[in-house]
DNA sequence: ACCTGAACACCGTTCAAGT
DNA sequence: ACCTGAACACCGTTCAAGT
């Protein structure tokens, strides 16, 4: 379908708007995004960015959305089911402020729910791939849910790394059953 | 040791403060206690709120203080094991939404991250106490805080009661060892 | 010691007015 | 359609000035 050149023009003023949100949020999550700062930096009087994005929030969705876009691009791990499942936990760690800020939001706006919602039928889609070999079939859901909720708890103690690697170790081998 | 007249008053002046923190806070977390609302609420000029409490996250930090003493000083429950933790669940969600606002402010306010600290360990305590006679010693300590991890995880994600018990459940069977 | 009023430097959002 | 400037209703914090 052809574009008109009006619709161009409004993409490119989204994806100015889109790019410079992302690095706010990236810098300093939820807090850091302000329209006014938006509007400052890119010389425009702070009610213009309320024709691109109806709110705040919706704009902090959006980067989100971008934010975890990437994040879900990069290669999948090639460790084993433990392997993977780290490094897993260690892409979700780099944007730890992101994603408790989205799940915060979560709370009160629609959209920031729906994304939440889709971020985690991504991950429980990584999961059970990764956990199918090892876990029985019937446990396998249940499997998936618990290793995220318990990944997300993780997450809110912004333990440093080993720590956080000692937990998760000694969780999963409770979940995947420790017989081996 | 004798008190001052002068003394008792600051004290009352503090209580009454603290008080209608503690009112707002129920209703709406962090965002919700302003210190414009509560210097209103009381007849007080803004600033004058700045003579008790140096700051809004102190104040609160000291509202959080009062919630969680008067969510530890319930009646333990008398369930077995998983009855009690189930039991404790059921009151941290209670305050959900102020346990996540002190969790996210303890990542760059001091005072909030030494009361998050003392939260945690009195958790410990109750479960090291509940788990103690179920789990082998050498495995304890890490299985408590498994536990608790994935307690905030199921936080997050604010489940209705049945969901949030079938996780819960689910999650103990395997770190307790499902071997019955 | 305690409190006020004003000020500073921010917010998000709306809206009439311009081009 | 797009943008501005001003306005509204908020914030937290500081500080000189009063009692």
């Amino acid at each position: 379908m052809p574009r008109k050149r009006a619709e161009l023009e409004r993409e490119e003023k989204v994806e100015e708007i889109l790019e410079h949100a992302v690095r706010l949020v990236r810098a300093g999550g939820y807090e850091e995004l302000s329209i006014n700062r938006v509007a400052k930096d890119l010389g425009l009087a702070r009610a213009a960015v309320y024709w691109y994005f109806p709110s705040r929030a919706d704009l902090f969705v959006a980067a989100c959305e971008r934010v975890f876009a990437e994040m879900f691009a990069g290669p999948p791990s090639d460790g084993g089911a433990i392997g993977r499942i780290r490094w897993g936990v260690d892409r979700l760690d780099g944007v730890c402020e992101i994603y408790l800020a989205l799940q915060q939001l979560s709370a009160t706006e629609q959209v920031a729910a729906t994304l939440l919602a889709d971020i985690h039928q991504r991950f429980q889609r990584g999961l059970r791939e990764a956990l199918a070999p090892t876990v029985e079939p019937e446990r396998l859901e249940r499997v998936v849910d618990a290793v995220l909720i318990f990944a997300e708890g993780l997450l809110g103690r912004r333990l440093p790394h080993e720590e956080r690697d000692r937990h998760l170790e000694f969780a999963l081998a409770a979940l995947l059953g420790d017989e081996r």
